[in-house]
DNA sequence: GATGAATGAGGTTTCATTCAT
DNA sequence: AATGAATGAAACCTCATTCAT
């Protein structure tokens, strides 16, 4: 009855050592910096040999790719499963949708600052590869954004001259500026709370096709 | 004629070469990256002594700190330069100004790719004081944003209830975001344009008090 | 009907796989050296875990013995085969067979370059011992040359005076420079033709009793 | 009054240390094997730091490149300086001659054991680079002979057909097979001995041109 | 004041060997 | 008996910092 049974014990045992040694590798390096961290914290952490390190990882390099790899994964299966771009049948749904998301995505970071800290802080300083990567990965946040409005712009909810993929990038701006703005001040939930209501304010009204109502415009959080 | 004649020859001499040093690590920071620069680099790239280094500053952190003291002081003048809240007197005016700034913002990163990389890549990755720092900017960015548009409030050319502080902010997200997606691609200007396009819209559309052209606008937290 | 009745089935097993490994670990230390040489490119070699290679060996240092051993053998069988002191009956047949056992000579390494590379370049770079092994493995080369030549001098081919034990070291040397040319220039067939030759010809002319065919050479120290 | 005037006393230190690393690193090497001796052990017996012998040599193969061309100057001065092919002008005077030169050949390595067991033991297991520089040393020293003999050739001292360069490659086999000889046995002179004359005999038996004062041989490959 | 030689802490990586399975 | 995961000693090399000249 074990969860997989085509896999040995022994399979098991060094997939699930090579799960610890990355997640140890990432709580030393989100605490303590990449370069900071010595091969032998991360042994230390798990109580092993720091040789056995290298068995299961090239090098010092490699486990950060890996590290890296796991959090990208985590932060994009999140995103695209909040984003569902099925859609909204209404402006005010739209709305309900957006302010949703927007307090999802500050979630994601509230829930993880270390994981934020990593990619924001450490990832960009290593070397071009990996600077790369992150910028790769806010590029794909920026298109997935686009994606989602690409919906809205179809059913009208959005200004038909909306330049949704530039438009995106801006927005993936404004959550960048929240997580770095919540990792500077974890506690201050009102901050918080007001950044999220000016990012949705700005999105709101700043997207919304004005023409639907011709004149009034009545949003509400 | 000297700019100061009460400094001796000897000390102008010195007061040279320590900003010589600062701007020796500016460029071997942003090109290589602190942690791959020896003091050596930047040493040799002045043609001076790397214990000559040791004369005028204490450790190679304490250099970091000067060249981001210096760099911050360009980019804090450069912005509020430009920021004159002086103001405008019409919406007109005010989106005309708009424009030229968001022009200018991205101006001041694309003429310093290297000091927007030492910033917004390698800053953040050398302890919490220097992360500190860089957050610390980036909030004073968001004020002077701020203390901007409290001028426009004033003026009633945005919407009464308008989070200044928040939206400025918010306004540093995707000032910061351009930047990074001028670093990615220095010369993609048509992708440029239309980030600054779409963040212009963005703020002008967003904030932009609606009861002077039409009938309301009155959104709530 | 196999050739050691008295083997058990896992026995000869046993010994099959010494083998085996004895001859990995031959290709392996000649091919990329002793030092350079892992046990787990051994174990690799083999399809065999390297943990198998400590249930039939020592250690490294160990194993390294073994292929010496067999190497040796190998060597000294050839040798010993070639040189059998049967004997010449004539100056001429003697001369017959020196042209033979030179060119003999040549083929032993000329067939097993890896042979000798392991042991002219790597056996006397491991420690005190082997390098006494490799030594003694010349001076056997030595006594044995001796030897045949003894032969020679009681049928009165050579100068009674000759030093044969001597004689047969230097004409050692001669053959070790052989090989290592040809280790060195292993297609260039003419220089190896005529260092035989040369070798040849010193060794006839000088050694052989001229007594039986003209006047005397009565050299001394 | 100082040797040389030209170079500063600091220069004068420098040369000297590195002088003093090559040499430490020559005993060390010679001692206990280039892949036994560490970093810290030339260091050590220089009572230097091992970050010290960093800034003089880049790595540790570095060294050894500069060990091995010190003794290869030294062995090829000498040789050289013994083999002033300035001649002999009779069968007796190269007689003379050859015996000198074999004694002091035996000098070379008598003096220097370790340098012999360096080039001879441990040079030739690095990699194939030094591997060939040791080769191509034993090449010119039988160029050298011959370029030796060639002259004893145009004065009718040897056989008109004599192979002047493989019997040199020859001779050095033999000069070779002392060497390893003595290392083996550094205190047994009258081996040594025997062994010198033995291999004067074949020399000068083997190549002297007999129809000089007697009858002919004429061997044929 | 400038210099750069010297230092050694500190980090990465390899691999022979052990031992539980 | 075979395996290969784990281990840690050991070696290389870098570079921030000190200090005598």
């Amino acid at each position: 009855m074990s969860e997989s049974p085509s896999l040995s014990r022994a399979e098991r045992n060094r997939l699930q050592l090579r799960a610890d040694i990355i997640q140890a590798a990432f709580i030393e390096f989100s605490a303590r910096g990449y370069h900071q961290t010595a091969i032998a914290d991360i042994a230390k952490r798990l109580g092993i040999g720091h040789g056995t390190f290298y068995r299961h990882f090239e090098n010092k390099r490699d486990i950060l790719d890996h590290v890296i790899d796991d959090v990208s994964a985590k932060i994009m299966a999140t995103l695209v499963a909040e984003n569902a771009p099925s859609a909204a049948a209404s402006l005010a749904e739209y709305r309900e949708q957006c302010a949703r998301i927007a307090k999802r995505l500050v979630g994601i970071f509230a829930e993880n600052p270390a994981m934020a800290r990593l990619m924001l802080f450490e990832a960009t300083s290593i070397d071009q590869q990996m600077t790369d990567r992150m910028m790769n990965l806010l590029d794909w946040g920026g298109k997935l954004v686009a994606a989602y409005m690409s919906n809205g712009l179809k059913l009208g909810f959005f200004r038909a001259d909306l330049d949704v993929e530039a438009t995106g990038h801006a927005i993936v701006g404004m959550i960048l500026i929240s997580a770095l703005r919540f990792l500077t001040h974890p506690d201050d939930k009102q901050e918080q709370q007001r950044l999220a209501n000016a990012i949705q304010l700005l999105l709101v009204d700043g997207v919304a096709n004005r023409t639907l109502s011709s004149t009034a415009t009545t949003p509400s959080s």
